[in-house]
DNA sequence: CGATACACCTGTGTGC
DNA sequence: TGCACACAGGTGTATC
């Protein structure tokens, strides 16, 4: 569910409460999300502070004081959310709230992980369990299996037209599985891949490497423009995506052709209507008619 | 190596 | 009402 705006914006809205606040407490009420956490992981939080929350990719990254970082990504369904002490001041209209005398049982449903500072509570909550943590040295960042892999970040520097050229040059997988592969350029998922493909109009079937220089510099530029206008809005919630103090996105109210399936091309003057085709056993929307 | 299919898991909406 | 089935913001792994 959640791609780089959603990821952003949930960054930036636990950042306040984990961002130089010493954890006091942190627990891990299953042994797993997608896969095992690390030994003692809940031991190894407590007590630790988080020096900055960054964000690379889809994966949110918590630099601590021991030397390690916190490596967190929500998956298809998780949530962080910021839960505010009784008079701090923090957190927002969620309706998880403190109990006086916190116990085990006070959290909701798939409520996993989570972790107190002085002044408020994180939980996070993944209903589907495709979610990870783990911890990770930071001088070893990009020796981590997963994070070594990933493309460029599409709002940096170096997502530009030479990088994206390179990165399609020969494939003929189309142009929607090679923005959705994280080494050609990372944080992008279904939504704003058939946005961005819809504002370039290109269809997303389209042989990845047969595009031409100019219509991949302008491709370049809507997926910054996609992304950088839905963090704007806080993400897109369709189903289970929650901003940090438990608010909605409001990009949805902003898409194209996404979950548009018989609605009418929003282009001006287009009289195409949005179709839905499968690929690689996912949901594209776009418009034939503009998109070619 | 590249491209595709399948797997993980739960919840929700649809049609019969 | 109940039930089967399709489908959902991701991505690692197996398979050709």
């Amino acid at each position: 569910m959640p791609e780089l705006p959603e990821v952003e914006t949930v960054r930036r809205g636990i950042a306040p409460i984990l961002e130089g606040n010493r954890i006091e407490r942190a627990r891990a009420f299953r042994a797993d999300l997608r896969w095992p956490f690390p030994e003692r992981f809940a031991e190894r939080l407590t007590g630790r502070t988080v020096l900055s929350l960054r964000r690379r990719s889809k994966y949110i990254l918590g630099e601590m004081d021991d030397g390690h970082t916190w490596r967190m990504h929500l998956g298809m369904s998780g949530r962080s959310f910021v839960v505010a002490a009784r008079g701090s001041g923090l957190g927002g209209s969620f309706v998880h709230e403190i109990p006086a005398s916190p116990r085990v049982d006070a959290f909701g449903p798939h409520d996993h992980v989570v972790v107190d500072t002085g002044a408020a509570r994180l939980i996070y909550n993944d209903a589907r369990r495709f979610g990870a943590m783990d911890l990770w040295p930071t001088a070893d960042l990009e020796g981590h299996p997963l994070l070594g892999k990933l493309g460029p970040e599409p709002l940096g520097n170096l997502f530009n037209v030479d990088a994206l050229s390179a990165a399609l040059n020969g494939k003929t997988a189309s142009i929607k599985a090679a923005l959705l592969d994280q080494r050609v350029v990372s944080g992008l998922g279904n939504i704003y891949v058939c946005e961005a493909l819809w504002r370039a109009k290109i269809h997303p079937a389209r042989a990845a490497g047969s595009i031409s220089r100019k219509r991949l510099d302008a491709l370049v530029r809507h997926i910054r423009d996609v992304l950088a206008e839905a963090i704007e809005a806080g993400g897109s919630s369709l189903r289970d995506y929650r901003q940090a103090d438990g608010e909605l996105g409001y990009f949805q109210h902003r898409f194209s052709v996404y979950d548009r399936e018989d609605e009418p091309c929003t282009l001006m003057s287009c009289p195409g209507v949005v179709r839905r085709l499968v690929q690689s056993g996912r949901s594209t929307f776009y418009c034939p008619k503009c998109q070619k």
